[in-house]
DNA sequence: TAGATTGTTAATCGATTAACAATC
DNA sequence: TAGATTGTTAATCGATTAACAATC
């Protein structure tokens, strides 16, 4: 079942930005009740050309068919959400709290189990069902449970510390909301979510046109 | 103070994104009392090349100098951060009521006036500071207050529709938290988030490194 | 001055698009 | 069968990297 391609080497970071589009509206395609998916429709929804959904599946290792129960198949296994994912979310604040009650990706296999905080006035609470717990028994709890997937929600100070507990924990990955730069490297993944930069972004791309516009 | 290269095309996307990230570090040296900064240096605390970042900043039109508020400055007019952004943000669940507390860009310039939900039970109440209004009334907010920005958290069933909202309200941008694909136009700009994908591609790079790994 | 750094052009590299024979 | 769609290779396009004279 070991998709070839996935040996040669890391796949460039735009079509793994693409695959969970892909994902998503093959499940939406699913729940229509679609028969069939073609790379024209993909496209079309994902905002793509039916030639780079080719391209991109071709990158991938292929799939056998497009039957949209097949191509679910195939995206979840491409994607790793065969298995259940246990995560930890360290920072019980508006934005731990939203993540946690943020439950779009329960679907998928994703499962917080708890939520770590240096308040101790949390500690042996509740937030939105999940118990929080106090960060510094963080270590001792990756110790002892196993877990996939660290959330940093805390602010960017101590960030990189956490990262360094995650990676001693023997965590397979962090997701980071603290607006800070957090690498990569064998030991760990990182993907850095930075709403700021976001909303920055779409502040430049408002910009430009206006400029654009007025001086056309 | 037009750039020129502004007028030719937009800018790659690629370079959307760095361009914030410069701006977070060149502000975190400048907090740092640096008196210069070094394509070299700014390069290593994005992750960068130098020649890459001295390529993004010729293309941007170019800075005078090196000099942090300089920089800082000049990244500003770019980003289109000299001026203030009145934004609203509508849905008051989870994830709206984490944008609302969300503080990191309030020193940028940005401020939400108001929140819109469909739960009159919330009409008239304040979350986080903020005024909550009906969602009914959104078109007539718009239309009576200067709002630059739109702020979608709603289920993704109605996000379509708020953007339309947006367009005819005359809004410049949209920053989509909703899980559609809501696209840019010549009437507004989007820049859709969507959390479950960047999970998702966490998952597809740890899933990935474990094959990766197991077969080499 | 010498060493380091920049601005800018040219070269390289990689990603997207086009093309089209094979398949559905 | 005919038309549409796929898988795959080749061509194009654009972004990153390298190079280096000019400047600090």
């Amino acid at each position: 079942m070991g998709n070839k391609a996935l040996n040669k080497k890391a796949l460039s970071d735009a079509l793994a930005r693409r695959l969970p589009a892909y994902y998503r509206h093959v499940c939406i395609m699913l729940a229509e009740g679609k028969q069939t998916v073609t790379s024209g429709e993909l496209a079309k929804r994902v905002g793509n050309t039916s030639a780079q959904v080719r391209q991109d599946f071709f990158t991938c290792g292929g799939v056998e068919n497009y039957h949209p129960d097949t191509l679910k198949n195939w995206l979840s296994d491409l994607l790793g959400i065969k298995e259940e994912h246990h995560m930890v979310v360290v920072g019980a604040g508006n934005l731990g709290r939203a993540i946690i009650s943020f439950k779009d990706f329960n679907n998928d296999g994703f499962f917080i189990d708890a939520v770590f905080d240096n308040n101790l006035m949390l500690d042996g609470m509740q937030v939105c069902g999940i118990p929080v717990l106090n960060v510094a028994t963080l270590d001792e709890y990756l110790a002892a449970n196993r877990t996939d997937i660290v959330v940093i929600a805390t602010p960017a100070n101590v960030a990189e510390d956490i990262l360094d507990k995650a990676i001693r924990g023997g965590v397979k990955g962090v997701w980071n909301f603290a607006p800070v730069d957090l690498r990569s490297n064998e030991a760990i993944e990182v993907q850095n979510v930075h709403l700021s930069d976001s909303l920055l972004t779409l502040s430049f791309r408002i910009n430009e046109k206006e400029h654009w516009k007025s001086e056309n």
